[in-house]
DNA sequence: TTGAAAGCGCTAACAA
DNA sequence: TTGTTAGCGCTTTCAA
């Protein structure tokens, strides 16, 4: 019994049941629905009466089938409470939007199964874009067919993917604080200790190529209150430092609120710089000085992509584009 | 051409293709790709070779005809770069999850015509819930018969609503604040001077049934630096503050860092308090007071209403659900 | 301006 | 274990 039904015990109403409604033929009904030509005026009304008085929708199902013009790109992010995915996200249905596809949304962290979160997403979805959670032997199975964009791709090789690179924006990073005076820096990593990040490993590197030597502390997870607690540690193994590099901006953020509670001024006493170029370094005081990524550029790209392989411009396998990071000096350096 | 279809020209591969191809009945591939009973093991892999070879791929459509069973929720938000979004979004993808729904998400903020895009919603979605920025009549001309439900309802009418009541959570808020030693608070509102918002009013009333007149400021925008912007006004204007009320965290955020880059110590010289209960709130320093909405519960009640209006259970006029905001104490105040 | 016929891709029910 | 029939709701021919 469905209150959309208003011809109880028969489910909802058809194109049909508007036609014999208004005496008329389901084309005629198709005609008025659509705004199509050759309709006579007073026609159509009456059809657009009768649906109105059925609480007829036409089923995307039945036009889905007729039309093939329903596309969907399924987005795969990990957590949205994780301030970086709604940037991504955003992005994402925005440019799906201007190529009018719809986008279905999964999260992966609140879900049991994430294995089967994807293979649901990969039946409602045309492309599959986004963060999977998913080995590539995983995610080779579960999307079978299904082009597939994973975003920032580092190891992994299945499907097409977006590259996000720091590499360059380092060197622009470790220029910019060792301007600024930096003599004794600090990696705020995560993970653990002695498996540096590759965007730690980066900084490392272009620290060591300017002939400095940068000490590691690492943070437990990517979370704020790891980088609380790493900034805490990190302050305790090196008093005499002048400037942290995090791992990202939430690590810094949570690098911040350490400092500050530890009456260390920022950027005064240490300068402190975070990774992502989040919104959200903008909420805080001050502002963080941050790599960051152009959201938009890199949704365009993988939105892009997934189309192309799906209309067979591109390959399903080996598509890979590069979006660089930028250094994006703020208040906190 | 298309990559999926391996027989060009004629389109992505059908049942009938991997039937063919596989020497065998429509039903039998049914049979193999579902993991239904009552098929040959042998046969199975023959079949599901056939469908890999062919990069066949069930269609949602003919699917979602014939069995009745892909439903989606539309989400309409404003903006995702708006830290309040994300965190409902959250929620709802949970809470649609949980029941077998999907969600497709639209953005208000970046469209071009939001009319044609909530209109375009109304036809992917088998309900719509959000904060679409339509009127009550354009709401019904566009939805139409699809089972609505408006969150934070406030003062409109056209379907189901979640409200959303800061009334008691603002006499916590007053009391807690008077009992810090509050004794010059000041409210820190938006829009126009002279119009203060629902939930100002509240506050101003809250505070004048505790025998205190609250002054106003009022921000622009409920934005950043519209929150930075109205806290210096407010500080030029009320030089010996001691409390400030936020229309909401992220004016808060802003207020901060004037507070902040004024030199004032939050809560030493001032007390700070935001309204909404945003995650973004424990990224700042000090962490923000607020009055918090349980998310989980708003998704949890929009989504529940929605199904059960589509489910003929609940009527697709009237349905109210009252969520209540609670003081939540951090370290602002 | 309207209607009839055909078919989109799939699965449920039944028959073999 | 497999195949046949029927039909889901819609739009695109084509004919009237």
């Amino acid at each position: 019994m469905s209150a959309r039904a208003d011809r109880p015990g028969s489910g909802p109403a058809t194109i049909i049941d508007v036609a014999e409604a208004a005496g008329v033929s389901r084309q005629t009904v198709t005609r008025a629905m659509n705004d199509m030509p050759g309709i006579k005026e007073a026609t159509k009304e009456r059809v657009l009466a009768a649906a109105k008085e059925l609480a007829y929708r036409p089923s995307r199902f039945g036009r889905g089938l007729v039309g093939h013009t329903q596309r969907t790109v399924g987005l795969v992010v990990d957590d949205l409470m994780n301030p970086y995915y709604p940037q991504l996200a955003s992005a994402v249905v925005s440019s799906a939007r201007d190529r009018g596809w719809n986008v279905v949304l999964a999260q992966t962290a609140k879900a049991a199964d994430q294995y089967t979160l994807i293979a649901d997403l990969a039946k409602q979805a045309d492309v599959v874009v986004g963060y999977p959670a998913l080995t590539d032997n995983q995610a080779q199975e579960v999307l079978a067919g299904v082009p597939f964009v994973r975003i920032d791709m580092g190891e992994y090789t299945y499907g097409g993917g977006i590259q996000m690179d720091v590499g360059d924006a380092m060197g622009a990073m470790a220029d910019h604080l060792l301007e600024r005076g930096s003599r004794r820096p600090v990696l705020l990593d995560v993970g653990l200790p002695g498996f540096p990040s590759a965007r730690g490993k980066s900084f490392l590197a272009a620290m060591s190529a300017r002939g400095v030597q940068v000490p590691t502390v690492s943070a437990a997870t990517k979370s704020l209150s790891s980088g609380v607690a790493g900034a805490n540690a990190l302050l305790e193994a090196h008093p005499d430092v002048d400037a942290i590099m995090t791992f990202n901006d939430i690590v810094a953020c949570g690098a911040l609120k350490a400092l500050h509670e530890a009456g260390v001024d920022v950027p005064g006493q240490v300068r402190l710089a975070g990774c992502d170029g989040l919104n959200l370094g903008r909420f805080v005081s001050p502002e963080l000085t941050t790599l960051a990524v152009d959201m938009g550029a890199v949704a365009e790209a993988a939105v892009g992509m997934a189309l192309a392989m799906y209309a067979g411009e591109v390959p399903l396998q080996g598509a890979r584009t590069q979006v660089a990071h930028h250094l994006l000096v703020r208040a906190s350096t």
